[in-house]
DNA sequence: TTTAAAATGTAGCATAGGCTACAAAAAAGC
DNA sequence: GCTTTTTTGTAGCCTATGCTACATTTTAAA
């Protein structure tokens, strides 16, 4: 092992460690949520097209099994993000609609800033899908500013 | 439940469900690599930067324990990314440092496109930690050209 | 050289999110 | 009204990623 002393590294531990530290733990939690936000937005995306939300469909959307649906639709539930009756399909409560509302609007800016900047519609619209979830307030704002610059310009 | 003959739907299943549903799947398996990127690209910033990459520092960089790191290091040999010796630190294979070396353009491409957008700087790196995994080739390429553009019109 | 500290590794536990297989209830069709 | 199909739910398993607690080994210090 190489001794610390002979790398001449600064004697104190660089502040620059903990905030990498901060920034990978950032990016874990906001994956822990992400799952959470998808289920929110298709949710309100089929109550309000289909006027229902029933499992078998939005297992059938995302792409997974529809036990794996109910599972997270169960922790949904726990989080107070939504209700569901027996065979009466999935809902929202007030926090989960706010939820879903929020998420929507920034998918769209995503969306809109990466064809701005040149990505094909197809894949802006694939790689949002998981960019969204780690666009911060700031950088939504900033994205929102360069939209209407664009706008303006053209 | 209402019956689907009173929704007026379209009566085949609309191919875009299928494609939402392949979206999620896509941002899903970005996902499951996303760790190990990270590791990868902090194994080598260590070999470079300090000439070893020990469990102990991996961890504190990224803010986990070290039984996670070690366990998340296990998985790394196992994938063929990297190799480690007892009390020696960890080594990436050719494999592990071509994609240490991707990894790294794609950090440095996608916290540019940010700041050419207006983030600010500290935002942008915060931000990129969790985007960089989910931003496809083709979005890559346009923003080096969105970048390029950019450039030679400042 | 002997002891103390640091680093490494292992074991066991929890949660999240996948899956298949089985069971039960509701809706649809005859 | 009875049967079949669809939908829903449960149980049990897997992997990944966290964690704490304990054991071991190496390094550093006295």
């Amino acid at each position: 092992m190489i001794k610390k002393a002979e790398l001449a590294e600064p004697p104190v531990e660089m502040p620059g460690e903990a905030a990498q530290a901060q920034r990978f733990e950032k990016a874990r939690s906001a994956q822990a949520s992400a799952v959470l936000e998808d289920y929110v937005e298709l949710i309100d995306d089929l109550l309000m097209s289909a006027g229902e939300a029933r499992p078998t469909d939005i297992a059938r959307r995302l792409g997974v099994t529809h036990a794996t649906a109910i599972k997270t639709i169960t922790r949904l539930k726990r989080e107070g993000l939504a209700t569901s009756k027996l065979y009466r399909g999935v809902f929202l409560t007030q926090e989960g609609r706010e939820l879903a509302e929020r998420v929507r609007a920034r998918h769209r800016l995503v969306v809109d800033l990466l064809r701005a900047v040149g990505v094909p519609e197809q894949c802006a619209e694939l790689d949002a899908e998981g960019i969204e979830h780690h666009v911060s307030d700031t950088a939504l704002a900033a994205f929102a500013r360069f939209l209407k610059r664009q706008n303006v310009s053209s």
